[in-house]
RNA sequence: GGGGUUGUAGCUUAGCUUGGUUUGAGCACCCGGCUGAUAACCGGGAGGUCACCGGUUCGAAUCCGGUCAACCCCA
């Protein structure tokens, strides 16, 4: 027996009950701990960081993770990897925990202990791990919670200290003074692939200042600066010796600019000198601007770089060595000492200043101020621009000078140049495109952070300045003699070793390092390698995240696999877009819409969520629209739960047992099940190659054909008493197709397949059974294609019905068709009933229902005709038009009246017989033409269908089984009674009467057919 | 300023790789019909300068060039 459904029931309950069985029987462990072959499949899981709530966006992530390791499964894999992971350092954890504490600097941080404020960081990291893996539970994501790789264990740092090690060892870590991106609230700096996730855009006041020429009267060189804090700190103005400069004099006063931007300047002023090489202003020595602090010995003079360009500004740039990388340059090339007047919080520390003490974001309306109060001023401008900011606590980023540790990247850019090339990239325009660009620019990566919550750096160092990378805890014991659990900071620190050059003490360079090291170390340290193990998982085949991890864990996990191991990290990458809200805006927290994947499992339920991710490419956003996720879910789920419950419960009754599939001859069973193995077939197709989306697009339109075609026309097979060959055939087939789509769905709905799958056969569960793969032979394009001619005939059919004005229900007795192939006899049979017509057959051009008739062309004929064109038309209405056709057949024009008619001359309409009707079916070409002749015998069947829908209506209000058997009361005209009288048996054995009584109906329900007016009562009578 | 992606009906979209009848669906709307599984379905109506301009070609939504717009990334 088939269980019987319940088809009202919400997919959120039948995932609810499917989940209890999951867990009740264990199935989850099952898929876990086994597999059903031994091809091996690498996954790796990019780990979240659980110290904010999953959204909907993770949710995605996470749905389509489960959909390819679930088809994996299903193929005979054995998975590696099919666990969490949780990325548990750095700055965002640190930040939720410096809010905690109220903490607004780092030294409230170290007053109140490290120790103490790690041991915060460590616990508050977890704090929505189990909403997270409520998530994974509730929307069906199997994976093993069990066996997490957790960055902040000490298996896990132990790893990264050997990938450190090997790097120093390599050459490949290098400490260097460098101008980096610097947040002075966290007070520390960001590697490139941070600061780009922080971008924003800002407007600023730009400022244009003048420098006095020194020993010149009014004479100025104008820069431009959208930093005005590191006014006090200029040492040079650098000019680009290759443009052409220009001095201007206006209002007053001579001013050098660069000539391409003194019309834009200086609108109207005149030329005092034209075309100066900015070669010829190198040298030239200017009053210092903001006299506070003492330059050095060669500074304030104009130097010339060819970075500068006239784009923006003056063609003449403000240098202060310690804030911008190319500024940092020139200091270097001029050999000068920097002068740095702000602290590491970014506040000024030169008490010369009389902005001393302030922030240096504070004090730039203040130095805009003074200097137009000193006439330093030539103008301000407000400009907007994207700046950086950082990704976390939203304080604007300076460019400041400081120590730091690097992994040497752009030396090696041709490698992961070269690494890319070996993996797949879906969509594959981001492989050259945003990534494969970001590559071949890579910078160095700024691995140090001047923090404490993080994987501390092993390096130590003596007073000598001999370095020593420490690769482990035993090796961490043997030299400094104790035993240490716990990695981090500050217990770490306390530990000094005897440099093996100098046997001076060393002590650890004090820094943790970039979080984003500790992630893309994955592929390793998940494993322990190599102390646990002696295994990586590189390459994995395939990882799955949101586009911004392009340039972070896609990127950091790529570079260290191609430093380390000099391979690609992963073979396969699919990057999804982000789900929008339902106005197509961005989510953010701060937007107040964003929306927790909780919520949206809650209001939709697991699968109709999943479907909804696979429709439509993953790698486009798409808007979260509940009225869409019901629909998609409706059109699929729902529908195939329906065709479930139809096989079901007539199944049972017909006792019907699957042994195994019967084919049958007839060509709408041949039909469906090549189409059936035909979508097999392109789901294995696209869920090799990682189109998950694809494989759903291909099933949900079988789910259609299966339902609305070959149900539909399959039914009346299913209503005969006896359990007919033709029935088991049908049975047998609609067995296997609910079977296969079950499986074939699976990956992608895997709570409503399994219930389906289970409720059809009983089996332990679908995720535990292989993926189908086509039967090849059953696949026929020859008859698809021709399947589709015949429904678009018989849509065509009912069209020509309705322009008619007559009923589906009114029997008719002949549809001819002609064109230029034929539809075969068993097809011819699938037409028939749809379109109610007795017979269907083709026809000779020269036997349709057709006469021709012949006007002229007036558009080219007219011209020639002239006042002919009456006489013409006369003769020709004379003459049998098929003789002129057939002329101009044979010699390409006929002759009307003595002119000669050419092809393009005439214009024929065809004009159907009297009781035919014409149309053509534009996708075979066809020309149908159908008898419209309604005799009284096809009247009086009419009728009779007519009554029978009427009963059956009745029956469906009185919400009877479709089994009840009843009895029917008939009022009508003597003249309609008689008509009926002769329908008799067809009407009960249609409406499963046992009597149909002609006379009185008493009580019955009036109904007006056609004007035709008929009272029926119906009564039922058990089974 | 540089790079990438996208642009098809009110909305969601297919087709573009490989040029070939009149760009195909779904939702929503209106009219009509069918129904012994269905939350369905079928027919008709209205709604498209396939973003725009140019080129290649007998023929362009599709290929090429340019422009515009939106989004993303970079500087």
């Amino acid at each position: 027996m088939f269980n019987l459904i319940d088809t009202n029931r919400s997919f959120k309950e039948i995932a609810d009950e499917v989940r209890s069985y999951w867990k009740e029987y264990g199935i989850q462990h099952k898929s876990l701990k086994t597999s059903l072959g031994n091809k091996p499949f690498r996954f790796l899981e990019g780990p979240p960081t659980a110290n904010g709530r999953p959204h909907l966006g993770h949710a995605m992530t996470r749905a389509i993770k489960d959909i390819i390791l679930r088809y994996k499964y299903m193929t005979g894999h054995e998975i590696f990897g099919r666990s969490g992971g949780w990325d548990c350092h750095g700055l965002p954890v640190e930040i939720e925990a410096e809010k905690h504490f109220g903490f607004n600097s780092k030294k409230e941080i170290e007053e109140y202990g490290i120790e103490a404020f790690n041991a915060y960081c460590s616990k508050s990291v977890f704090t929505y791990i189990d909403e997270f893996k409520e998530v994974d539970s509730q929307i069906g994501f199997w994976i093993d919670h069990d066996r997490d790789y957790i960055t902040l264990k000490r298996d896990y740092m132990e790893s990264e200290w050997w990938a450190l090690k090997t790097m120093f060892e390599k050459g490949l870590l290098f400490k260097d003074y460098k101008i980096l991106p610097y947040c002075p609230r966290c007070g520390t700096s960001l590697s490139s692939h941070e600061v780009s996730q922080g971008y924003e855009e800002v407007s600023d006041i730009s400022v244009y200042v003048r420098f006095k020429v020194t020993g010149e009267k009014d004479t100025y060189i104008l820069a431009w600066t959208t930093t005005p804090w590191t006014l006090p700190s200029n040492q040079f103005l650098v000019v680009n010796p290759k443009i052409d400069y220009s001095l201007v004099s206006y209002k007053g006063s001579n001013y050098y600019v660069a000539s391409a931007t003194a019309g834009r300047l200086f609108p109207g002023a005149t030329l005092v000198k034209e075309k100066i090489r900015g070669k010829e202003l190198v040298g030239i020595k200017y009053d210092q601007l903001l006299k506070f602090i003492k330059p050095f010995d060669g500074n304030l003079q104009v130097v010339g770089a060819d970075y500068v360009t006239v784009e923006e500004g003056t063609g003449i740039v403000h240098t202060s060595p310690a804030f911008g990388a190319d500024d940092f340059e020139t200091g270097k090339r001029m050999k000068t000492r920097i002068i740095n007047p702000v602290s590491s919080e970014g506040k000024y520390n030169d008490p010369s200043l009389p902005w001393y003490g302030m922030s240096v974001m504070e004090a730039n309306p203040k130095i805009i101020e003074y200097l137009k109060k000193e006439g330093l001023l030539f103008k301000t401008e407000k400009i907007k621009h994207t700046y950086p900011f950082c990704y976390r606590c939203h304080s604007p980023l300076i460019y400041y000078p400081l120590d730091a540790w690097f992994i040497r990247v752009s030396e090696n850019r041709e490698k992961i140049v070269d690494t890319n090339s070996r993996i797949n990239w879906y969509p594959n325009h981001l492989k050259n495109g945003r990534f494969g660009n970001f590559l071949s620019e890579a910078k160095d990566w700024s691995l140090s952070r001047n923090r404490y919550w993080g994987t501390p750096l092993p390096i130590w160092k003596c007073k000598n300045g001999h370095y020593e990378a420490i690769g482990n805890l035993k090796e961490l014991a043997e030299r400094s003699g104790r035993e240490l659990d716990d990695l981090h900071r500050p217990f770490v620190d306390q530990l000094k070793l005897k440099c093996l050059q100098c046997g001076s003490e060393s002590a650890r360079e004090p820094y943790v390092i970039d979080t984003w090291f500790d992630s893309g170390s994955a592929t390793y340290a998940s494993i322990g390698y190599p102390r646990y193990s002696g295994e990586t998982h590189i390459p994995v085949d395939f990882i799955t995240e949101a586009i911004d991890q392009t340039r972070g864990w896609y990127y950091t996990l790529h570079v260290i696999s191609t430093l380390l191991f000099n391979s690609n990290a992963y073979n396969n990458v699919l990057t999804i877009e982000f789900v929008l809200d339902s106005n197509g805006r961005k989510m953010s927290k701060s937007e107040g819409n964003s929306i927790l994947a909780m919520e949206a499992l809650q209001q939709n339920g697991p699968d109709p969520l999943r479907l909804f991710f696979m429709f439509g490419v993953p790698w486009k956003t798409r808007n979260y629209d509940i009225r869409l996720i019901s629909e998609i879910s409706r059109k699929t789920l729902s529908t195939l739960l329906n065709v479930y419950s139809f096989f079901a419960s007539n199944a049972n009754l017909d006792r019907f047992e699957f042994k195994q599939l019967k084919v049958s001859e007839d060509p709408l069973d041949q039909w469906i099940l090549s189409r059936l193995n035909s979508t097999i077939r392109s789901c294995n197709d696209y869920m090799e190659a990682y189109l998950p989306h694809e494989a759903f697009r291909s099933i949900m339109e079988l789910i259609e054909q299966v339902s609305n075609t070959y149900l539909r026309l399959s039914r009346r097979k299913f209503w005969a008493e006896e359990m007919t060959e033709q029935k088991e055939s049908a049975y047998s087939i609609l067995y296997s197709i609910l079977e296969k789509i079950s499986l074939l769905l699976a990956p992608i709905a895997p709570f409503t397949t399994e219930y389906l799958y289970r409720s059809l056969t009983h089996e332990e569960s679908v995720h535990l059974k292989m993926y189908p793969a086509p039967t090849e032979e059953s696949i026929q394009p020859e008859l698809e294609k021709k399947f589709s001619d015949v429904l678009s005939v018989i849509e065509t059919v009912r069209r020509m019905r309705q322009k008619a004005g007559i009923k589906g229900r009114q029997p008719l007795t002949e549809l001819l068709l002609n064109g230029s192939f034929r539809i075969e006899e068993p097809l011819i049979e699938i037409i028939k009933p749809e379109i109610n017509c007795k017979t269907v057959r083709f026809v000779e051009e020269k036997d349709m229902p057709v006469t021709s008739k012949i006007k002229l062309n007036y558009a080219t004929v007219a011209s020639i005709l002239k006042g002919n064109i009456k006489k013409v038309e006369e003769e020709l209405s004379r003459t049998d038009p098929a003789k002129i056709l057939e002329a101009v057949r044979k010699s390409g024009n006929a002759t009307v009246a003595g002119f000669s008619l050419a092809a393009d001359q005439i214009l024929v309409e065809a004009i159907p017989q009297p009781g035919f009707i014409y149309d053509k079916d534009e996708k075979t070409g066809f020309s149908l033409f159908l008898n419209t002749t309604i005799d009284a015998d096809l009247a009086r069947e009419g009728l009779s269908r007519e009554l029978i829908r009427r009963i059956q209506v009745m029956r469906k209000e009185l919400s009877l089984e479709y089994d009840d058997r009843i009895s029917v009361f008939i009022d009508a005209e003597p003249a309609t009674s008689e008509d009926i009288r002769g329908s008799l048996e067809t009407i009960s054995s249609e409406t499963l009467a046992d009597e149909i009584q002609l006379g009185s109906a008493g009580e019955g329900q009036l109904w007006d057919i056609d004007g035709t007016k008929v009272k029926i009562l119906v009564r039922k009578n058990g089974k």
